[in-house]
DNA sequence: CACCATTATGACACCGGTGTCATTGCCAAA
DNA sequence: TTTGGCAATGACACCGGTGTCATAATGGTG
């Protein structure tokens, strides 16, 4: 049971252990025979290079780290398993590092990171890829680093997103068609690129449509379900009351459709609900709730994908990607009645 | 904008870096003066040790993996907070590995793992922790590691539980305070401990008050919320319908409840229906879950915290935990209809 | 066959820490 | 004054890989 090295690699194999190192690496210089016979030794002594003596070598950590502040859960395990797919087949280590400072605290406590734990690149999550200050920190590190469903930027960075305007402005058009006229909205956390598109979208829909704006059907809310309760409150308060609720995130749809339905509304005969994101509450509660999915495992699949070739490769030149999103219709919204 | 090594700072010090090394573990034998000095000089130079060197030499990683498969998003993050705490604390980084292999291939993975990460210990949450092989392996390959949430073993692994027979236990016997014979009862996934723990939990409350088992009253779940809309439909179908249904996990309940409020079943006061978990989504949906709180997060950070100080010191004995669950009313439960 | 270019290989230093052991300095006891 | 014991310190090897450079082997060309 002894420990199986470079060194006991070479010495089986009869060959200095730059030469295992050669083929381990698949440098070129290495003869195809004695190729061969360092691939046999490897097999025979079930050899696995060692990461970490590896990573002393060639000052890297082979791990991407993963900032995320967010209040859903759901969101939050379908970046991890996105980046997990990315990391794995790519033979890298995948740290989550929940945070939920902003301003200065934020940087240091992202700097303190970086010492302790030598990242060799970061995925910045929403809301964080907004974040210029960050961004700025990484940059000046030199950490490479790659955004997910963030803004776009006009510069070289990695950026994976998904078009938030036109998927809140297809599910609006849906509304729309169905007859309402009066919709309520409840945005998003305003640190939250996404608050503000999907608004965009929103409106955009009103607009082409000829539906005048207004503004006391727009509710701030913040991702969270507790703020879609306060949210649910306003609007349901207001006479006359909107034929229809579209909420930025299927939490404080979920909110909204609670309270409605303790307040002896009926979804959607008596008012229509809509959400955003596809979270699995959106077909466990009753309505289903009418929604649009983003691919986010994907996105963030790619973003890291992404990420970790241009650490191997800096000189690559990175590329921003938009993926589709796409309208979901369950039971939660209906024709208005008239 | 040099690297600071251990290097610079002995000499910035004046002192071998073996005597820096010695600050740096508080190490004894080494005078207050320069033990002083060396620490001015790790202020001055905003020294951080690197963490790829320090596991070479030592042979560790300083990373704990987290071996996890479980429907529940809910709870793998739970999960994940709770040792995340551990490792923040202690100086560890957290590595997240989500697999969904049984038998052959699940030890297989996991050898793969740890030939590649090099991981210090291991926590294995639900349903891990009860799988023989794999902890056998463990075993024999001499990795430290951390069982959660699974049964009881009489040996001398880590080990931190809650008393889920128990917490069933209550919750049964809340029902049939409130005035519940024919409570039906919806089983977990068959691997996971705690399937078999809150079952007898809600024998045992139904044998205390004299109420016969029976066992057309009961499903075969897995947790998933799939799972419970299955079940769901075959209680609901049940003529006798029973009055009041639990169960094993809040996912599950909720899909009862949706199907429920499909068929026009008023909750709580046509059935009343019961959970497990204290997922969010106990109190997301309407009416929300009776349901039994699990200190999910406390759970996995004391197991982290155990497994983390016994691979630092490995004599150190080992002690097995069991945490309180505790019962928590909501507006799904009511006296039953006379 | 001599010569040079190219490929194949190995010796050795290095990454940034820790472990082992020898050495130094100091003080108390003999 | 000598001796022994212990605290303080440093020299040096080592962990398991990779990078640099020198050298040996090979092959093509005139």
């Amino acid at each position: 049971m002894k420990k199986v090295t470079i060194n006991s690699v070479a010495s089986h194999a009869g060959v200095s252990k730059k030469t295992v190192s050669r083929v381990l690496n698949n440098e070129p210089n290495v003869s195809a025979a004695t190729r061969e016979k360092v691939l046999a030794v490897f097999k025979e002594l079930d050899y696995t290079p060692n990461p970490i003596a590896r990573g002393l070598a060639q000052n890297r950590s082979f791990i991407i780290g993963c900032l995320y502040d967010n209040p859903s859960k759901s969101y939050i395990t379908r970046v991890q398993t996105g980046a997990l797919e990315a990391c794995q087949e790519n033979h890298y280590n995948l740290l989550i590092h929940p945070c939920e400072f902003r301003g200065e605290e934020l940087i240091n406590n992202v700097e303190q990171l970086l010492q302790t734990s030598r990242l060799d690149g970061i995925v910045l999550t929403p809301p964080f890829g907004d974040f210029a200050e960050l961004v700025n920190l990484l940059k000046s590190k030199n950490i490479p680093y790659a955004r997910v469903a963030s803004a776009v930027l006009q510069d070289d960075s990695i950026s994976v997103r998904s078009n938030d305007e036109q998927g809140a402005f297809e599910i609006t058009e849906h509304l729309i068609r169905l007859g309402h006229k009066s919709i309520a909205f409840i945005k998003g956390h305003p640190d939250h690129s996404a608050t503000q598109q999907r608004f965009k979208g929103y409106r955009r829909s009103l607009a082409s449509h000829g539906i005048e704006f207004d503004e006391r059907l727009v509710e701030e809310g913040n991702f969270s379900y507790h703020s879609g309760v306060d949210s649910a409150r306003s609007i349901l308060d207001l006479s006359p009351r909107p034929t229809a609720v579209f909420a930025s995130n299927d939490y404080m749809a979920a909110a909204v459709l609670k309270l409605a339905t303790q307040r002896r509304l009926a979804v959607p005969d008596d008012i229509s609900i809509a959400g955003f994101d596809n979270a699995p509450i959106a077909r466990h509660i009753w309505p289903g709730l009418t929604t649009i999915a983003q691919p986010v495992e994907e996105m963030t699949k790619q973003a890291v994908t992404q990420l970790i070739s241009h650490i191997s490769n800096p000189q690559e030149q990175p590329y921003q990607v938009t993926l589709e999103s796409r309208l979901i219709t369950r039971e939660s919204t209906a024709q208005v009645k008239s």
